[in-house]
DNA sequence: ATTGATCTACGAATATTTTCGTAAACAAAT
DNA sequence: ATTTGTTTACGAAAATATTCGTAGATCAAT
């Protein structure tokens, strides 16, 4: 395995992906002025947080020019379907519904959104059948 | 607000959250023995960790007795939501509902759980409604 | 009342994460 | 060619979190 996902991303790494993945790809300066918004770090702060995870094979970079670009190297997905199943483990007392009860309920979705939802319901109450 | 559930719990004290929610209370021994199945850490360390929880108002603890019992100071419920809600922000794009779809994908859950998340569906939706 | 087992308290060592200062490279504008 | 502004690289300080050794208290059994 050379696609090293193999370290688990920190607080202020998680946000920094968020936003790669968000955006698809940036500078630091990018993704130090969206994180500048809701935190209070410097420039090399984030500089070097971003180097580090390139290192840990958190992100790709293109150093082609002289001001890098980089993003993500770990799919959204499987981030969030670790972080999701850490949380249900230690937090949810193992029961996925009771998360999903949880988060449907203090926050508020869209008629669209809802519909999707259902949907998926369904579809796994069809695949249960069998 | 005196019952200070001020500091966010660290990511092993969730684990220690997470046994006493389910436990209802338990001590010192008790808490350990649990943690070592998924954990290895010897036994001054747990309770290290548990006196530091009771000093930032994380657990209650019962000194009656030689053997004191813990029990957990915030609820399940509140943590849980502050976790989603930083998760949703940082990782789902702020999406509660990609989140739920993400959670119910991997996760088997039982025709009665299903049925429940549908019934507050549709709750929701008369709400909104109006 | 001595031994042995178990507990708490405390302090400090380790490990990890986050932060930032400083220097050197580079490019654009004067 | 010097200044100005922006960038990366690097190292190390500062802040946090985790781990554990050791000492003293307590209690039960010998």
């Amino acid at each position: 395995m050379s696609t090293a996902k193999n370290n688990k991303p920190t607080e202020s790494e998680l946000e920094i992906l968020g936003i790669l993945w968000e955006k698809g790809s940036g500078t630091v300066r990018d993704v130090h002025e969206i994180l500048e918004k809701s935190k209070d770090a410097g420039y090399t702060t984030t500089l070097k947080l971003m180097q580090i995870m390139h290192e840990k094979g958190l992100l790709k970079r293109d150093t082609s020019s002289k001001t890098h670009v980089y993003e993500a190297a770990i799919s959204q997905e499987s981030t969030q379907q670790q972080l999701l199943n850490k949380m249900i483990d230690t937090v949810f007392n193992g029961s996925a519904s009771q998360l999903v009860l949880q988060a449907l309920g203090n926050h508020r979705s869209s008629q669209e959104e809802l519909d999707k939802i259902k949907q998926y319901l369904n579809e796994i109450e069809q695949q249960q059948k069998k």
